[in-house]
DNA sequence: GATATTATCGAACGCTTGTTCGAAGTTCGA
DNA sequence: TCGAACTTCGAACAAGCGTTCGATAATATC
């Protein structure tokens, strides 16, 4: 999608939702006034209800935006891979990647998953678990290759998405290692714990040095 | 420290903080106001604030007694143990057996970490640094043992922390395997992703199978 | 250049919030 | 039983909040 589609208004609602969503990152949402969001912006308070109607509504656009890409660029970046240990090792990558690149809006959506409700709150939830359901598939397909024995799914699921998404409480671009070491250790540690290290290597460990990204834009980098 | 100890104001006390961390687990400290914890507890909104000076102070009163256990078990726990395989199966297992009892303090501590702030923040962190670098020490000396090479200690204690911590938001005692169950699980997944599971079995992955812990009550359950 | 549409704004409203304060009730040892 | 210390409470306050509304400014269309 490039900038110069977009309209005026559609450029202005990016920049609203970008500098909304680094201060939520910092300062949380609920201690988030709009106020504070007019000030960053430098627009009037009423005049940002002109880019959505409430405040939960500013928080459901971050959130909505931002996962919906993670997961086309999944479903992208998956299409035409096969095996289940490849297309889990794309995901981690890809997962990881985005996280690093939108660490604001990733916090958001991870930490103030609880602060949406109703309707908002079923569509970013289906959306999640949709999600979910693909990489638990995914773990299960595996499983059954690799006959794994004595390792429940769910577990195993939730503590790779606890891997990742844990990384907004400690992850720091400058000191830490980069997105592509980070996305290598995190794959080595996860899979061959879950399928054991000899096969985790045969299931193409060496090509984990490469990244399949060749760009981390997204609409939020405009 | 037995109950009959505890004076009427002690009691009355933890069951402050074990009403309000059950409200701010289900709301959020943000969208929990004194009054609503006035409600639960059956108390005066004055009356709260001879138990706490202010909204801040009980969720540090929360967060410090529930960690503070939580390190003071795993102290308690690991002395003795030298091999420090086995002292990061007893922390893990310490972790997740206490997180998974005390769910409601353990997601207020994990969730509402950046709800306080100055001393109070300082405080906690203080002590969490500690629990961080004993785990990361573990790590490291398990590293030179099993002469691991190309993984980051960082990122893995992290992974270690993130699987752990992120149990809150997907864990069920009802539906899920249990404490048991889980700890030993993670415990796999990480030790032997993070040594190779040869050596992870060969460190005392049969001991797992039984409970360390001959009880799960804290100063939360009285 | 007139007109319709899009975008922005200041001012205010009603409500909830955390906290305070002085008084009243309760407990318990002397 | 007296009195001091401990505990509880109703009522109120000031501040900050999300949101609205009518009017104005800027932009686009013809």
């Amino acid at each position: 999608m490039p900038v110069e589609s977009q309209s005026r208004y559609d450029q202005k609602l990016v920049h609203v939702l970008k500098t909304s969503a680094a201060i939520f990152a910092e300062k949380g949402y609920h201690s988030t006034s709009i106020r504070d969001i007019a000030r960053a912006t430098k627009m009037s308070l009423s005049g940002l209800y002109y880019y959505f109607s409430s405040k939960e509504e500013l928080l459901f656009l971050i959130q909505d935006y931002c996962f919906g890409t993670v997961v086309d660029d999944c479903r992208r970046l998956l299409t035409g891979v096969d095996d289940p240990v490849r297309r889990l090792r794309l995901m981690i990558e890809n997962h990881l990647n985005y996280f690093v690149n939108n660490m604001n809006e990733m916090k958001v959506l991870s930490h103030e998953a609880n602060s949406i409700s109703g309707d908002f709150l079923k569509k970013v939830n289906s959306k999640k678990r949709q999600y979910v359901d693909m990489v638990m598939g995914l773990l299960e397909e595996i499983a059954r290759n690799h006959r794994i024995e004595g390792i429940d799914i769910r577990v195993a699921t939730f503590s790779l998405f606890g891997m990742m998404n844990w990384i907004y409480n400690w992850y720091n671009p400058r000191k830490d290692v980069d997105v592509t070491g980070l996305s290598q250790n995190i794959t080595r540690i996860f899979l061959s714990g879950f399928i054991g290290d000899k096969a985790a290597k045969a299931g193409g460990l060496e090509t984990g040095r490469e990244s399949h990204l060749d760009r981390s834009v997204s609409i939020w980098q405009q």
